[in-house]
This record gives structure tokens, sequence and C-alpha cells, in this order.
DNA sequence: TTTCTTGTGTGATATTCATCACACTTTCAT
DNA sequence: ATGAAAGTGTGATGAATATCACACAAGAAA
């Protein structure tokens, strides 16, 4: 284990934020700082699951083996966990993750959380929460989702990352437009006929990777027409 | 709040078993058992949510309004909570329940719930075990059902009511063909061919709302085809 | 650079499924 | 029991989108 501070740590969980200090001892002993470029897995569904994972930079991918293809179940922007429900759940991974941005993980050996849930109420409280803000957020695109056609979840997929992971209308697009597709449930070819229609109608704008949100009002009565 | 007593109650939560005597005392001041008929709304989407409600007995519906229908998020059988993360994940309720059998139902102060995650780690950890398998099966439900088609969704569904929901082959089918044409997210119309398809190649029988599997393996084909 | 891989744009075609329409059946309340 | 309401079966049609096919572009590696 690479030595780091925990207890000073800039990117702590909400859940953090309330360890005593020989909690953070602790912590610091049985947890890994990682780095991990664009591109790398960093962990793979069907795998043995003994770390939770703390995303404190970057953008991350969980995505799992479907049917057909690659399903894309959600983007994890930092700070936020994306390991419990995987390790608390079942002890082999039910997805994986992927880093579509450089980030930095910070791996925390799953028994000294589960310590922290059974000692520290408060941490565990917080982990509750997470746990169900995501549930809802996810139950909140499943409704969309199955009732939408694609533009109008691709549109709702812009809108949601110029908002919730970027936060400005202008930004790099981390998907290629097969990603966008897995995440979305459709097929590439779609993406892309969508996009140009976007583009053409100068709702948004595409140079290279960097997309702009032209006409907001535009993609937000598309998405909800859907 | 009706005199009723949880320590004894036969039907705990496994969050529940590990409780200790003072803690149930304070529960059945602070718990109320309802009864409701099938078809009766438990709580409603929009509404504040004030209590925890768990599953004593019987089969509920979660759902939620989505941009052109209501569309169904999960079943859930007893015993299990299903208010968890709408009343945790934000103050109003993100989805409706109804009962979809005759239900009892058991709502808790969200206050002492709360209380019993703080001050009671075991309790704690039981619940986000909880949380983090629904939200596995979630997404496991969510991958499958992005990439198969509509006959590979129902034959899913109907095998996962058998094995998970009443444990047989047999069983009195508890929604009208639009309700499960919400859950998979389809038409009524398409439910209809598809479980006359299936009726009419023998793979199930239907006498009223009894519908007996009987062809397992043809419907765990159609399942995995997609 | 050149080459190879990965990603993208767009037409033509086929398929799945939603929608509309309407008859029929079951359930429920009076 | 009788009528109204809710649920169901099934054809005809059209729309959305998957799939196939291929050209082109961009990025990575040699």
């Amino acid at each position: 284990m690479n030595t780091h501070n925990c207890k000073d740590c800039p990117f702590k969980s909400s859940a953090e934020k309330v360890l005593h200090d020989d909690e953070f001892m602790v912590l610091e002993e049985n947890s890994a700082l990682v780095t991990f470029k664009k591109g790398d897995l960093i962990f793979k569904e069907g795998a043995l699951s003994t770390n939770v994972a703390f995303l404190r930079t970057g953008i991350v991918k969980i995505h799992k083996q479907g049917p057909t293809k690659e399903k894309i179940l959600r983007i994890v922007k930092a700070p936020s966990y994306f390991g419990i429900p995987t390790t608390f759940g079942n002890k082999i991974n039910q997805y994986s993750a992927t880093s579509i941005e450089d980030t930095t993980v910070c791996f925390i050996d799953s028994t000294l959380f589960r310590n922290f849930i059974l000692e520290n109420g408060k941490f565990a409280y917080e982990v509750i929460v997470e746990l169900c803000q995501n549930e809802l957020q996810d139950y909140e695109r499943y409704a969309n989702q199955s009732q939408k056609q694609i533009p109008g979840i691709v549109a709702e997929r812009l809108i949601c990352m110029s908002d919730t992971i970027f936060k400005s209308p202008r930004f790099i697009f981390p998907l290629t437009q097969g990603e966008l597709a897995d995440l979305v449930g459709t097929s590439r070819e779609s993406v892309s006929r969508v996009l140009s229609d976007f583009s053409n109608s100068k709702i948004i704008e595409f140079k290279g990777k960097e997309i702009t949100i032209l006409k907001r009002d535009s993609l937000e009565q598309i998405s909800q027409k859907g």
C-alpha cells in the first residue's frame, strides 16, 4: 500500500467526513491510491471483489455484459464510491468499471469498510443515503428511457453530462459514439444519425471531440417529448 | 398506532433480526401495521415520505409516472422493505407503491429507522446489504432488457415470477396484461400477442388468471436469445 | 511518413413493434 | 341479473430503428 494521508485528503466522501482520527489512521493503512489512464479497466465483472472503490478524481463508466453486447449502466464522476453494491451485494463483481478519463481511485479494504459501517453509525447512514440517491436516479432513468425514443434519450444524456458532470455547455465528449449507444441502449449508427441531426439543426456543435450545446431549449424539448 | 408485537413477529427483516430488546420496544411504539387489499395504493409519488415501509405479507408493485405512461419499476414480495430509497434519498416520494395482492405492511417512523442505523451497526449493515442486492438485481435486469426483444423480456419475467415470487411453475398471475406491459416496457397489445404465441406453442397454459409453465426450457431459450 | 486500427457518416433494406380499430369476454356494482 | 367498466385478442397499418454495407476520417504505432 502506498503511503498517503486520508485525513487531509481534499476529496473525501460525505461518509468519510464523519470518520474519527483513529479511524483515519486505520484507513490510511488499509487503502491504496491508484492512478488510471483513460481506457484502463479498474475492476472486472466476474472477478472477486475485495475492495470498495472510491473515485477521487476523474470519470468512470460502470458496465456489464448484456445478452448481445456491453451495456453501460452509469457514468460516475468524482467524488463518489462506485463499487459498493458489487462488494456488499455479491462476492463476485456483477459489473466492470473502466476509466473514461484519467482518474485516481482509492481502494478501501472491504472488511475495514464493513467495520466502519458496524462501528460508526454516521458513516453507515451516509453510505445508505448515497446508495438511496443512486437508486432513485437509476429509477428515474429507467422510467424515462423505456418510454422515450432514441433522440429523446440522447438529448437527455447530453443535458445530463453538461449539467451534472461537466457543469458547462461546452465539454470534451468522453465517450465514443459506440459507447454512447451502449449507454442509451441503441445502435452505434442510430447515435451517429441523431447527433448529425442535432448538429445540422444547430442544436449542438462539434469540433472534434468538443461538443457545445447551442440550443438547450430545443434539446430539452426533444428530451421531454420522447 | 395499533398495538402489536414486533419482537415475536414471524416476518422480521434480516435487519430487524439484530435489534435488541429495548429497540423492539421503541419499534413497537413507533410503527403501525396496516392491511391493504389488492389494488390499494400504499404510498404515492410526490407525497412526503415520513415512514419506511416493510412488506410483511403479500406482493407490491413499485411504479412511477414516465413521460408517456406508468412504468413499473419492480415487483416486491414479502418479506422486504420497499420504501427505503425514497425515504432516505429524497424527502418526497419518487415512486408509488400499490398492493397487487392483499398485503400487510409495517410502517416504521423514519426518524426511528434512522436512529437504528446510527446506533446499531449490524442493523445498518443489513440494510446496506439489502440495498446493494436490489441494485445488482436492477442492473442485471436493466442490462438484459435494453438488449432483448419483447418475447425475451416477457419470458424472463415469467420465469422470474415462477422462481422467485411464487416458487412454483403454476401460479395466479398477479398483473393485468397492461401492467405486464408497463413492467417490461412495451404495449398492452404486444404482451397479449406474445402470451398468445406462448400459449399456442404450448409453452405456457392459461386457465383464467392461473398460468402454468409447461416448457420451461423453451421459455429459457426465448429469454436468452433475446 | 506509411500503415493499421479504431472510429464515424450515411444510404438501402428488413424487422420489430406501436398504434388504431373493434369485437369479445370477464368482472363488478347496483 | 343486468348493465357498465375493465380487461383481452387480433387484424391492418405505419413508424422507428436495427442491420448490412461501405467509404471516409482520425489516431496510434512502426
